[in-house]
DNA sequence: CCAGACGTTGTT
DNA sequence: GTCTGG
DNA sequence: CCAGACGTTGTT
DNA sequence: GTCTGG
């Protein structure tokens, strides 16, 4: 699955790669980004567009609030979403747990992570627009199950626009799972990531045994 | 019949 | 789509 | 995802 | 246990 992730490459570095005209809003790197905030996500329009979108999707059962989505069930359960609200959200690298110890996973090259999701968007009347997001999620490979069997969906950078595309009438299972898992890399990391508010550059390295201590607290 | 809902994850 | 509730 | 809370009553 | 908040 994935309950967290990091994003803090620059805003410029970020509008660069996702081919973004402009952004008109200011974004902190991303150390602890967690269900409930508000994260960077891209969707399609005259070019791509850069949004801030809160992660968790309502749920009508008023329940808890959808983060995840099955890649393998979205089309049934979510097709309005699934066929004209995708959505990439940025990341550096996402954390799974494994009996609550945190782990970090990241592109072996330092590429950006575009994980796949699905939006809905809500006016308020006044003419702004609030968005919500939920990450899709597939089966993890053999070296990734190791820690967790599901994962966040990655679209490859080739894919991007295609899957934007809210025009083109894409098979999205096409583009899911197309990211191999040996361009990643995985480590522990320290268990301050399991406070959302622990929020600091260095939360994603790698904990060496020095620091397996402090997994304490 | 129609209207409305429609998840996920884990389990030392 | 497909299921549930009314 | 994890951490932390976890009820009840009445009220124009 | 099960829900909420972040």
């Amino acid at each position: 699955m994935c309950g967290g992730f990091a994003i803090f490459s620059s805003i410029n570095d970020i509008i660069k790669y996702y081919n973004i005209l402009n952004c008109e809003f200011n974004f902190n790197p991303n150390y602890n980004a967690s269900p409930g905030q508000n994260i960077l996500s891209i969707k399609s329009g005259i070019s791509n567009i850069l949004c801030k979108m809160n992660w968790g999707i309502e749920s009508s059962n008023k329940k808890r609030k959808i983060t995840n989505i099955r890649s393998e069930t979205v089309a049934k359960n979510f097709n309005h979403l699934i066929s004209q609200k995708r959505c990439i959200i940025p990341a550096n690298g996402f954390y799974e747990w494994k009996n609550r110890k945190p782990y970090y996973i990241k592109s072996k090259k330092n590429e950006f992570l575009n994980l796949g999701g699905v939006f809905t968007e809500w006016n308020d009347g006044t003419g702004k627009i609030f968005y919500k997001t939920a990450i899709l999620t597939t089966c993890s490979q053999k070296r990734l199950y190791e820690i967790h069997n599901r994962k966040p969906v990655v679209i490859n950078y080739n894919d991007i626009n295609l899957w934007l595309d809210s025009q083109k009438n894409i098979n999205p299972n096409t583009l899911v799972d197309k990211f191999p898992e040996e361009n990643l890399e995985f480590y522990r990391v320290s268990a301050q990531v399991n406070k959302y508010w622990n929020n600091f550059p260095g939360l994603n390295e790698k904990l060496t045994d020095i620091y397996e201590t402090p997994d304490l607290f």
